[in-house]
DNA sequence: AACGTCGATGTAATCGATTCCACAAGGAGG
DNA sequence: CCTCCTTGTGGAATCGATTACATCGACGTT
């Protein structure tokens, strides 16, 4: 492959020449411009990305380390995130974590070896060492989604309680009294905030959540399928399942089904993060839905804020619920079953 | 961050030292060994892998561009593709194209630039300039899932033209005589490979598959929608509509929805990719499984072969029909409508 | 006419690793 | 006791870029 060598010998000019033509450094002659750039495209030259970021120390790359790469919502993120960047002149490099923190810690370690510019991550974990020693190094990180308390990283997310709010208040205006609620891992704000939420809301409405009807999950669809089925055994199950991410919802979904019972007459649903399918779910499902695109989006210009020299912000933006059938009754009218 | 002067400076050895004990070279003392490996401790050192590559022109590190990182059948590829680069040592960065020659375009450049060991392409389009710059220049390349004829590139994918005939078998076996399909873009190889498996599959049981019958579509859910559309509007709509991708097939579930109608009632649904949701749609739908983390793995194989000197091969494996509800009937008796 | 300024260019240092080569010390073999 | 080989080590070149510094004309000013 050409390097910068053969383009200044090619042009009869020196390297220096070559890369201030190519960086459009202003004092370069008409002439000896032409010459480069003619070089350039005899040869087809392209710079060693590799070589120069190891003499500029910097990538003008973004890691960005997300939890599951198969559940849309990480997807839906990524893509948003790789978007931007783009915009602004970076490229993303995903890791992902599949739920597992050492997978996690690879991937970080992996991305620092790497010398990215920035890190967006959505830990699995309270905070491994590696992540702690990445903010502690100086790397300008962002927390996208989930966050680990107590460290000073900024943090784009969304805040589901006024949605949770409003899908309690939903779900009792259906006459359900029952509601139980699939957890993701304690370890994750997300898994922790979604359930305090929920009780929170429940509350208001002189509802207990017994601990019965609170099953530990860890935000893949397996064990969706299994906390729903401890639910259906309870002596007495609860009337609606809140999964708090869309694969348990899938899981519970199996659970149901296996069973041969029916969504929303035997045990409603409902979810957090909406996704395109759920439109098209026996019953469609009703879910809270997060703004994504924005997310990513704030994200990465807060981590490029910080990469820069300015000052990055934290973002919090409102989900929103989104009333499909599958807590039963339909979504305009909140008459309660007949 | 501490560079290898540091450590040796720490460790009281030249730098070749401290590289020869990272490198697990053979001719190292134990005594200067522990010094080393004590400083990096000490300095909490981590190799620069920009430095690196530069020296040894690798960067084990492989390019995966793909075509819609939105779509699931492509991400859980990328799921596959990162597990078995990583137990072979290599690091993976995913481009996605969204459907776009020029994005695809564009990742191929920044990914050569980056000097990446290998790259996986599921081409978009017939053919790039940039991409044939790469195979031409020599870079390591596999096609996965869709690739260009007449290059001399290997490909991994999977053959669906048994699950199609076993398709049409099923759907003839119920009775249905007006079948349409719903194409890929035709500059794909999926995209026309998946029409003439259809046509060819129907010509076996004498049924013509008329131009009015095949719809143009992108493998995006849009112009699933707006092909069934179509479709439904003709004076003589079909009975079933086979979506050559799930994005399509999620269209079509919109465009058959918004009429008030029902499938398979009023129009029966099939889909090439299997996904989960299909589980669990209204109805479940009838689809062609890929064996999606074989074809991944098999396709890093490949790329490895090239990057190490072996003689890469291409891979074909067959998909086969998963029979659901969508198109009528049972699955598991195929009589014909009562 | 002498001098300072400015634009265009080249030389060489530099980034952080790897690796070739030279060399010293020590042991084996004659 | 001398040579030869092996082992461990350091110096320095190298990868492909960027960039500080030096140089050299040409030009304008006094």
């Amino acid at each position: 492959m050409a390097s910068i060598k053969d383009v200044a010998a090619e042009a009869e000019v020196s390297v220096a020449t070559v890369s201030r033509v190519l960086n459009d450094h202003p004092s370069v002659s008409a002439a000896a411009r032409v010459r480069v750039l003619a070089a350039v495209d005899a040869l087809g030259y392209r710079p060693n990305a590799v070589a120069r970021s190891l003499r500029t120390d910097q990538t003008r790359t973004l890691g960005l380390v997300i939890s599951d790469v198969l559940n849309p919502y990480f997807t839906e993120l990524a893509r948003s995130v790789e978007e931007e960047a783009r915009a602004l002149g970076y490229s993303v490099i995903i890791g992902n974590a599949d739920e597992r923190p050492e997978l996690q810690d690879h991937h970080i370690r992996t991305l620092l070896d790497r010398r990215i510019d920035g890190l967006l991550v959505s830990p699995t974990d309270g905070g491994s060492p590696q992540m702690l020693d990445a903010a502690l190094a100086g790397t300008p990180m962002v927390f996208v989604d989930r966050w680990i308390p107590g460290l000073d990283v900024p943090v784009v997310r969304a805040d589901g309680t006024g949605a949770v709010r409003d899908l309690v208040a939903h779900l009792h205006g259906l006459g359900h009294r029952r509601l139980a609620i699939i957890a993701g891992p304690a370890a994750t704000t997300t898994g922790s905030e979604r359930v305090e939420a929920f009780r929170d809301a429940l509350a208001a409405y002189g509802v207990p959540l017994p601990d019965v009807y609170i099953g530990q999950g860890d935000f893949q669809a397996e064990s969706g399928r299994r906390v729903t089925e401890g639910f259906l055994d309870l002596p007495v199950p609860p009337e609606v399942v809140f999964a708090t991410d869309n694969l348990m919802a899938l899981g519970a979904l199996d659970a149901v089904r296996a069973r041969g019972l029916r969504v929303p007459d035997d045990l409603a649903l409902a979810a957090f993060d909406d996704i395109r399918w759920f439109v098209h779910t026996d019953p469609p499902i009703t879910a809270i839905a997060q703004p994504t695109g924005d997310l990513g989006r704030a994200a990465v210009r807060a981590v490029v804020d910080r990469i820069e020299g300015r000052a990055p912000a934290s973002v919090t933006l409102p989900a929103r619920l989104v009333v499909r059938s599958s807590c039963g009754e339909s979504s305009a009218t909140n008459r309660s079953q007949p």
